[in-house]
DNA sequence: GGGACGGTTCGGTCCCGGCCGAAGTTTCCC
DNA sequence: GGGAAACTTCGGCCGGGACCGAACCGTCCC
């Protein structure tokens, strides 16, 4: 990696050579997770040796994409936060949006199938759960989609009517689009998917299968988002 | 870069790899202007041999980033598309948004404010120009901003009303927020942002300045935008 | 036809950085 | 206190890839 004259063109290099390595890819795609990973555990999943394993996460900690926190003999390491996110899940959506990897197994074919289905993306809810709520937030007028992604007056009533807290004190925009990699179609992010996803756990519309990524929807949550947003049961399953 | 098991986190390296060079990376920023160069323009431009250039933008084609158009002797480069340009914009937006390299000279600093006044980005226009559109058209209420970034309603009628097409066809957003590395602060791009840009430049609101990003505001423009949107002419200098 | 120009190919150099294992350090727990 | 576990530091190895110059190939234009 030549460093240019144009401080600018370096500081970009800089932050694309944090993810140009396919080991700290596989740390970074593990960790769009939302959770903080040991360095151990990292390690084991990527496959490296502890040390080298070290390097990596300094680099990545300095370059600001992930933030640690030492406990003990412990090293937790998670995404800095929702832009870091967004930055590693723009440029995984962008290499490949296509064939989820098909690990073989029974075993393996049923955890595709439940991540499918529903599970989280970071920090807000994705598969086929998430398009089924920005559909029918944007059937029912509560969110735009087809002309950008933005929360509508009524949207905000209805967010504000069902207790969802907003936060409106971030910088963070309230809506965005998150392009799913399994459906292919954009879902609701931002603050507001945050907000529902955060709800949706809280109350136990959903709740996490084992400590993966893949959620479940309960009863109870399908009960509730058929009266509150008119999703057909159908559509989760 | 070692190469993983993972082939979708081998993909997103492979992708950040072609960004994490600073030569590349230089010519990513250049040609962000949305214009084709030729090799030898940007191998003057970066500082490196031509023939070192060569090797960069067959990476950059291969990689999908790039797309190039051969003509005679020469070989034309441009960005792949808007995707690829919102790409490398969100990762410069990331590494810096901080100050604007300051060339020195009375010159560049001319240039500089010519640049921070009004430019193109890509396909859409930016800075305080970029800003000022997109404040007036949310204060009219023809775009959504808070909570989100999408036309209203009351926006398509005033695109279509003014004879601004906006291409539905295209699998692109209409609106979406780029944000500015001058002003800080998002603006309108996305199908609707270049649509309007593309109508500015037809219509002699605005004309480039030389063969730069840079752009002013004519005096029809300044009455056009006076009175479409009630943009105050102070804000576009 | 003959330069000049723009771009490419090739060979060779060099350095950055990813990898490991071995030896340390700190923490935890018996 | 003692041993195991989690992580870090260090030294050494190795490969990828960025760079250049020289030679080569089309294209353009006089």
């Amino acid at each position: 990696m030549t460093t240019p004259r144009d401080p600018r063109a370096a500081r970009l290099a800089h932050l694309a050579a944090l993810v140009a390595d396919g080991t700290r890819a596989v740390c970074l795609l593990a960790l769009l997770d939302g959770r903080a990973w040991t360095a151990g555990e990292l390690a084991r999943y990527a496959g490296v040796a502890p040390s080298t394993l070290t390097g990596h996460l300094d680099r990545l900690v300095t370059g600001g994409l992930l933030a640690e926190e030492r406990q003990g003999r412990h090293r937790y390491v998670r995404l800095a936060g929702p832009r870091a996110a967004q930055l590693v899940e723009e440029l995984a959506a962008w290499s490949g949006p296509a064939d989820l990897p098909r690990r073989g197994g029974l075993r393996a074919a049923t955890a595709d199938s439940a991540m499918a289905r529903a599970r989280t993306c970071y920090d807000h809810l994705a598969g086929r759960l998430g398009i089924a709520l920005t559909d029918a937030l944007a059937d029912r007028g509560l969110l735009l989609r087809e002309t950008g992604f933005a929360l509508t007056g009524a949207g905000l009533e209805w967010f504000a009517a069902n207790g969802i807290a907003l936060d409106p004190g971030g910088r963070r925009p309230l809506a965005r689009a998150c392009l799913d990699w399994t459906e292919r179609r954009p879902h609701l992010a931002g603050a507001a998917g945050a907000a529902l996803c955060r709800h949706a756990l809280e109350t136990g519309w959903c709740a996490r299968i084992g400590s993966e990524r893949a959620v479940r929807v309960t009863a109870a949550g399908e009960r509730a988002l058929r009266d509150l947003l008119g999703v057909p049961p159908d559509a989760l399953r």
